[in-house]
RNA sequence: CGGGGCGUAGCGCAGUUUGGUAGCGCGCACGGUUCGGGACCGUGAGGUCGGAGGUUCAAAUCCUCUCGCCCCGACCA
């Protein structure tokens, strides 16, 4: 491609609405475009890294036998009615209403259509096991899209499915789908972790979450130093309970304490001055769960995991109580609760009740109690409700968990039979016997992925591509008015393009400052430089974008070292 | 949905407190000088001040309502 002919529109300021890397830099670098609140449009250069990743999800999934397909994103009703998710999905759900008041939606996810299709076509075991996938656009109307490409209402992803006559059968095509996954993300030059994950409403058994690792990732994962134990916060065990030594370890006498103005752990810390650490401390808060008040309670450098809480209950979710709730079933303000004559429910994580001679509420304002112990002081139902934090020891080996954040970039399910059931979507098996089909499904957030691919390959400058989803793996760039520059730049140019590389040929009328500033900005791998001064000793410049120096080439090998600099790209 | 912030030229912003001619930088167009890390000079185009209603002789500015966007929290590829 010619640069002059390109549509590559780059900005020197990013809206200001843009603050992840990802986000600033696809706008900046000219690769999207806003169209409305996590609504994007793919540019040229977007669609090429776009298209680039689909290749290689395409030749992993079809290497491990799936088949592809492309299914309708604009839905009649009556499939997720069927399901029960017309009514479950709720306002994430775009509903769309057609000429005659027919009910409809955008598709979110496609477990109903492709179960409804295969019980339509599918009725022996001798047609299983059977894996579809699509590379399809889908709608979710989030409650709060944002971070660019990484949280959309509309956005690309390839969504799996897998058929099978038997659950042992299933788990075979969840490791084979594992594996591949494996391959794509290591393709993709991500580098990410495997973790156990919370199903969520689609309903399954068996999950797992294909982590990629940034700092600016919605989710925190934690993940073993030794073994390759990994979690997201959301279900991680907590590490085992250590005792926390704070000095005499033999239990003292209860004595209460005046501490006003002690709200948070932290202020209760400071009020004790040099005496006490957060792990000295118990954190209590009050939780309504059902129609039920229980106090959590958790050590006070830790933090409570709500859905560990809620699980530990037996309810789908639990709700903190509010100031009032709070002074109306204990008598106290937040902050001065406690479990030490709470009458009531306690459910206390096992390193609170580790803790000897703690510091908690006084459930009386404005005093804590000192030296509180458990068994002792309070009695409570001891459930582990606390997220995991780096340093945990890991509940898999003897190794430290490290705490990461994370962009999910892909995550597979055994799904069993849930929609087959549901949908009655039956085979019959060798007696002749009707079963509903056992089920996988399996996604990558595609186009996520290209922001989350940024997220990890970007400097001040702009984006650094890896070579396998690069827009364009070189970018020749003639410097300076003269003819010369210019005319070998293009003989280059084109000889590359002989030998089947992506380049670039940045032609336009502009100063060196210019073409460089940009060739960075966009990322291109490798960045040719041909000028006048070079070429009068005849060479030119070759350039990686992850290397700060550049080397100077013989004219004449120009196309032979781009070639082994790219080989030495793919590694 | 709760909390916070922002809507003025394509982008980034000032002007709003204290009503009175709509401004700056970048970008864009034209002319000239430049040409190895986002050049310089000159000329010029470009704005329903998010929208509606109100107060006023007069509204970007004050009042009411409304729409949109961003950030932080509960959901998810």
């Amino acid at each position: 491609m010619r640069y002059s002919q390109a549509f590559i529109p780059t900005v020197k300021e990013a809206p200001k609405d843009a603050t992840m890397p990802s986000h600033v830099l696809m706008l900046r670098a000219g690769y999207a475009r806003m169209v409305g609140a996590g609504i994007y449009e793919l540019l040229p250069l977007g669609v090429r890294v776009l298209h680039k990743i689909e290749r290689i999800i395409r030749e992993e999934m079809d290497a491990a036998g799936a088949q592809e397909l492309l299914m309708p994103t604009f839905l009649p009703a009556e499939y997720f009615k069927e399901s029960g998710r017309w009514d479950v999905y709720g306002p994430t759900l775009l509903r769309i209403e057609d000429r005659k008041g027919g009910e409809y939606h955008l598709a979110p996810t496609h477990e109903e259509i492709v179960t409804d299709l295969v019980r339509r076509e599918v009725r022996s075991y001798r047609q299983l096991p059977l894996n579809l996938y699509q590379i399809q656009l889908k709608y979710r109307d989030e409650p709060r899209p944002r971070a660019g490409l990484l949280r959309c209402r509309e956005f690309i992803m390839k969504d799996a499915y897998s058929f099978d006559v038997s659950e042992d059968a299933a788990q075979q095509s969840y490791a084979d789908m594992r594996d591949t996954y494996h391959r794509i993300f290591q393709r993709l030059g991500l580098e990410y972790r495997v973790v156990e994950a919370d199903s969520g409403a689609i309903g399954g058994k068996q999950s797992a979450e294909f982590q990629v690792l940034a700092q600016t990732g919605e989710d925190r994962i934690v993940a073993c130093d030794r073994c390759d134990y990994a979690a997201n916060v959301e279900v991680a065990e907590a590490g085992r309970a250590e005792t926390h030594e704070s000095g005499a370890a033999e239990p003292a006498a209860l004595e209460k304490v005046a501490t006003p103005d002690t709200r948070s752990i932290d202020e209760v810390v400071a009020f004790f001055g040099g005496k006490a650490v957060a792990a000295d401390t118990l954190k209590s808060l009050l939780y309504i769960a059902g129609d039920q008040l229980v106090l959590a309670v958790v050590r006070g450098d830790h933090e409570i995991n709500e859905i560990k809480l809620a699980r530990h209950l037996g309810v789908g979710e639990v709700l903190l109580a509010t100031d009032g709730a709070v002074r109306e079933a204990t008598g106290t303000e937040i902050g001065f609760v406690g479990p030490v004559g709470f009458e009531g429910r306690i459910i206390a994580d096992p390193d609170a009740i580790a803790v000897a001679n703690a510091i908690a509420g006084a459930s009386e304002t404005p005093y804590h109690y000192r030296n509180v112990n458990y068994g002792r002081d309070f009695e409570a139902e001891v459930a582990s409700i606390r997220q995991a934090a780096s340093g945990d020891r890991c509940p898999a080996c003897e190794g430290r968990l490290q705490l990461y954040r994370g962009i999910e970039g892909g995550h597979i399910f055994v799904l069993g039979t849930h929609y087959s059931e549901k949908m009655s979507a039956t085979f019959l098996d060798e007696e002749g016997k009707s079963h509903p089909f056992v089920m996988g499904c399996y996604g990558i957030g595609v186009s996520r992925l290209i922001a989350a691919v940024i997220e990890q390959h970007h400097d001040e400058q702009g984006i650094r591509w890896p070579l396998p989803v690069a827009p364009y793996e070189v970018i020749v760039t003639p410097i300076g008015k003269e003819e010369a520059p210019l005319a070998k730049a293009t003989e280059i140019y084109g000889a590359l393009r002989a030998h089947g590389v992506e380049a670039l040929l940045d032609d336009r009328n502009e100063r060196p400052g210019v073409k460089f500033k940009d060739a960075d900005l966009l990322g291109i791998p490798i960045r040719l430089t041909v000028g006048s001064r070079g070429l009068e000793r005849g060479t030119l410049e070759l350039k990686k974008r992850t290397e700060a120096a550049s080397t100077d080439i013989p004219v004449d090998d120009a196309v032979a070292a781009t070639m082994a600099a790219l080989r030495e790209l793919r590694g």
